[in-house]
DNA sequence: CTGTTAGCGCCTTCAT
DNA sequence: ATGAAGGCGCTAACAG
C-alpha cells in the first residue's frame, strides 16, 4: 500500500538546497544555476526519481489520465479504435483506462462514475447497445470532464462525436448486391436504440427504392447482438416462402454468426446465399467463404479522431465547440 | 483543464462544520451525529460531490489503478485476460491502465515507466516476444509497485507469475497426432526468448521420444510472431523433401497464416496436411476447416489469477510471497 | 460527537 | 539565482 518513490525533498537536502529549487531545476526554468540544475539533474538519475503525477494533480488539476468506455475489447473493431487512441493520447504524455461495459446501460453507467472518481481528464464512450439516454454523459460534462463519443454515438446528446457514413456504406453494400443481379435482400440489422441501426435501415431502403425494388418487411430483423438472437432471426429469414438471396449483415459477427446457421440448414454460402456486412475484420479472410463484401469504417483512426478532439477539449477547455466528424467507410470486395 | 467537482470543503461550509466532519461522516465513521451524517449525505447527493481519488491518494499512498502491460489487445488472448482482470480488480474498486508493448520491448519498459508515473498501484505484465531480461521490471519493484507476470513470463524472474502448463499441452498435441497415425511432424515454435517456446519444445520433443518418432531438426522452426516470418518458413516446411504430415502452431494465428500458405500451395488442409494449435480462439470454429485440435489456455482465469495475486500484494505489501500459479491446459478436439 | 492542526508531493507567487 | 510560505483535497492524530 505505499509506494516509495524518492521525492523531491529528498533531493533536495541530498544537495542541500531547497524542494523550490529542484522544482526549478526539474522543469529548466530559466532563473536557475546551472551548476545546480545539473547536480539536480544527476541526483534525480541516481536515485530514480520519478515525479508523483498525483500530487502534480492537485496543482495543474488534471491527471494525464484518460477513460475509454466500450462494448467489448474481444471485438477486434474496437480493440484496433482503441491502438489509435493510444497512439494519439500517449505522444501526449496521456495514459488510457479501459473498461468493458458488455453492452450493458448499468456497467456503462458505474463506469463512468468510477472513471470521474479516478479523476480522469476526459472520456471516450462508444455506448452500450442498451443505452438510450445520455444523462449519464452529462454528469462527466458537470465535473468539467469532457466526453467524446465514437461509432456507437447518440447524436443528439451534445458531445462531439466521430462516427462513420453507415448510410452511405449500407447504401453502397446494397448497390453492389443489386448489382450482381440479386434483389431479394435481406438486413439483419442491430438493436433499434443504435442510431447506426436507423442508418443502415436508411442506406438499405434508399438503395432499394433507387432500383425500384419494393421493400418487404420480412426482410427487416431487429437483433440484440447476442448469437442466440442472431440464429433465431436467420433461421426466420430461412423460413420465409420467398427465400432472401442476400443478406447485409449489421457487422462481421453478426454474418458469421449467421453463415454458420445457413450452411447447417445446407445453403451454400455466397452461392445459395450471399452476405455483405460493416467492419471488414481481418480474420475474415482466413475464411474459405467470407462475406463477398464488407464495409470497411477504419476504427483505428475513428480512435485517432475521436483522441485529438479529446486531447483538443482538455486542453484548451474554453474553446471547445461541438464537433461531429464523419470518417468515410469504403466498400471491400473480396 | 479543470476538473470543477464539488469538494469537502463547500459541503462543509454549505453546513456550517468543518471539513473533518464531513470526511467522517462520508465515511461512516462511528462517531459522529446521525444527523449531521445525514445532512451530510443528502448534500452529497445533490451537489453531485466525488470524492477526488487522487487527493485521497497523497494520504493513503495508493490511486486504485493498476496497469496492464501486454503486447496486443487485439488478439482475443489477451483481451479475454483483460476481462479476467478487469472483473477481478473492478470488485475492489481498482480501474484497469492498459498499454500495449506491440513486442516491442522499448515501448514495454516505456510503458513501464509511465505507469509508475501515473501512480498505478500494481502492474500486471505479459512481456514482449523481443523481451529478454527483466531489469525493466526491477524498477517498478524498486518503487514499491508489485509486479505480476502471466501468459508470457520470464521465469526467472523475482515477481509472480501465472501461466499455464504447455509444456503438457503441446505433449498432448503431438500425442494426440500421433494416435491418428501422424508421424512427420513439425513444430512452428515462437521465438527463442520467450519461456513458452522452449516449453513447447520440450512437451514436442518428450512426445516424439516417448513414441519412438526420431526428432528431425528440420521440422522445427522458430518465428518472430510477424505474418511474413510465418510465410517465410511454411514454405521452407513444404519444400523440404520429407513433407511433414502435421504441424504444431505457436497459437491459433500463426496457424492460420501458414494453413493459408498450405492452401495457396494446393495442400488441403486436415487432409494432406494437419494442423495443431494453442489458444483455442472462437472464430477458429467459423472456419471450415480450422485446426483439427486446439489448446485451451483459459486467459479469462489467467487474467482472473494473475489480478488475485497483484490485489493481495497490494493489500498486503507484507506478506507478498513469489509465487508460480500454472493453469491446467486442456486439448480441445474439432 | 466535533473541531484544530499538520501533512501527503508538488508548484507558484512573493520575497530576498 | 534561490528560499519561504501557502495551498491543491483529503485524512488522521490529538484535543476538546
Amino acid at each position: 500500500m505505499a509506494h516509495n518513490t524518492p521525492t523531491m525533498k529528498e533531493i533536495a537536502k541530498r544537495l542541500g538546497v531547497s524542494v523550490t529549487t529542484v522544482s526549478r531545476a526539474l522543469q529548466n526554468h530559466p532563473r536557475i544555476g546551472l551548476r545546480t540544475r545539473e547536480q539536480v539533474h544527476e541526483l534525480v538519475q541516481e536515485m530514480g526519481y520519478v515525479p508523483n503525477s498525483t500530487a502534480i494533480y492537485l496543482k495543474k488539476r488534471c491527471t494525464f489520465n484518460i477513460g475509454v468506455v466500450l462494448p467489448f475489447l474481444t471485438e477486434q473493431f474496437f480493440s484496433l479504435a482503441i491502438s489509435g487512441i493510444e497512439d494519439t493520447t500517449t505522444k501526449q504524455g496521456y495514459s488510457v483506462l479501459v473498461v468493458q461495459s458488455r453492452n450493458n446501460f448499468e456497467r456503462e453507467k458505474a463506469a463512468i462514475t468510477s472513471l470521474i472518481k479516478h479523476g480522469v481528464d476526459g472520456i471516450i464512450v462508444s455506448v452500450a447497445s442498451e443505452t438510450q439516454t445520455y444523462l449519464h454523459l452529462d454528469e462527466a460534462q458537470k465535473h468539467g470532464v469532457p466526453v467524446v463519443l465514437f461509432d456507437r454515438v447518440i447524436k443528439r446528446a451534445p458531445n462531439s462525436c466521430v462516427y462513420s457514413d453507415i448510410v452511405v456504406g449500407a447504401y453502397e453494400a446494397i448497390a453492389f448486391l443489386i448489382s450482381r443481379g440479386l434483389r431479394r435482400i435481406a438486413l439483419l440489422n442491430g438493436p433499434n436504440t443504435l442510431q447506426a441501426t436507423e442508418e443502415r435501415l436508411r442506406g438499405y431502403v434508399k438503395a432499394l427504392q433507387e432500383y425500384e425494388i419494393p421493400v418487404n418487411i420480412h426482410y427487416i430483423k431487429s437483433l440484440n447482438l447476442t448469437k442466440e438472437d442472431t440464429i433465431r432471426k436467420t433461421n426466420e429469414l430461412l423460413n420465409l416462402s420467398e427465400l432472401p438471396q442476400a443478406i447485409l449483415a449489421f457487422h462481421d459477427y453478426i454474418a458469421l454468426d449467421s453463415m454458420q446457421v445457413c450452411k447447417e440448414r445446407g445453403f451454400r454460402i455466397n452461392k445459395d446465399i450471399f452476405f455483405v456486412s460493416f467492419s471488414n475484420l481481418s480474420f475474415c479472410s482466413y475464411l474459405d467463404n467470407p462475406p463477398i463484401a464488407s464495409i470497411e469504417q477504419f476504427p483505428y483512426e475513428m480512435g485517432e479522431k475521436a483522441a485529438q478532439i479529446l486531447m483538443n477539449d482538455i486542453t484548451n477547455p474554453g474553446s471547445s465547440i461541438r464537433q461531429e466528424v464523419v470518417i468515410k467507410s469504403k466498400l471491400i470486395q473480396r
